[in-house]
DNA sequence: TGACATTAGTTGCGCTTGTAACTAACTGGA
DNA sequence: TCCAGTTAGTTACAAGCGCAACTAATGTCA
């Protein structure tokens, strides 16, 4: 007899089950952040990703902001097209390749981007209040490591997977 | 002037904003496993967790399962009604109040959670691999730190919140 | 006992989502 | 130059979701 256990010997605690914890506390995430953005500035999770990426990258294609904020090309369309209705972006043709287009803040969704940023990083600052910097250290870093391997493990939509 | 930085000043980085990052940690590990589940059994994430839920405590009400997977009970009771349907799980009505009932599984239920289980550890334990047990120890009790605090910053559903 | 509040669970509804199919545009080799 | 293959982005469709409203049963308090 060997002394080590064979995995399916293993009991199964779902609250202690780390995809299902992971799951858990990204609904929270996004469910808190989500109250902010929709009750303040009526928007959601996805075109606060939009604008969130043009805020720091200036000007992206469609493409681009789908896979910097990894959401699926017809989601990043919709929030696209909303933000655009609402006159927060434009979208400039690139002559270079008329497939794609840039998308860009117009001056409202700078000054909502400005407005949003200082309350989103409150939130993430009253999250993570109190938690010793060293353990968050680790924390972030072994939450790299997990999200890497999950990309692969999920196969993250029909992209890439080489 | 003082040298604290008013929170304001700071950029965003949102690939850096960690409930960004747990959302999509989160994404990734509901999408891995609801392949394996979906595929290989034909449940998606919500039935899986009231098997589980069942298999760890034998009988539970709908109730209880929501509170202990954290779902809506609309989601708990499509869950049930499907399982039920599918003859992996009974409803038996409590007669010292008959607003609730018991639920529990199957013979073919059982079966079904014994195959999941050891798919489930092993794919916790491949996800895990190679990431050193103090960091995941560490990784771990943050994480709880976040789950709790993230659950009242969410107000989970109607319930609680006192 | 009776009336009102609360709770377990279900269902109608509208919204969001991903898949698949599509259009339009570009690429690269023969 | 042409044509098959690829890519950016949109849209039709069906499935899944939460909210609100509902039913039926229980609890509470006078």
């Amino acid at each position: 007899m060997s002394t080590k256990q064979k995995p399916a010997d293993r009991a199964l605690h779902l609250e202690q089950f780390l995809p299902y914890r992971l799951n858990v506390v990204g609904f929270f995430a996004s469910r808190a952040l989500g109250r902010v953005y929709g009750t303040r500035f009526g928007i959601g999770i996805p075109e606060w990703r939009v604008i969130a990426q043009l805020g720091e990258f200036g000007q992206l294609t469609s493409r681009d902001i789908g896979e910097l904020s990894q959401m699926h090309k017809t989601k990043v369309s919709r929030a696209v097209s909303e933000l655009d209705k609402r006159g927060l972006v434009t979208r400039a043709e690139n002559r270079a390749d008329r497939r794609e287009a840039f998308v860009a803040l117009t001056a409202a969704g700078q000054r909502l981007y400005a407005q949003i940023v200082p309350l989103a990083l409150a939130f993430e600052e009253r999250w993570i209040e109190g938690i010793a910097p060293e353990e968050l250290r680790v924390f972030e870093r072994v939450l790299a490591m997990l999200t890497e391997r999950g990309r692969h493990l999920a196969g993250a939509y029909q992209t890439e997977e080489a």
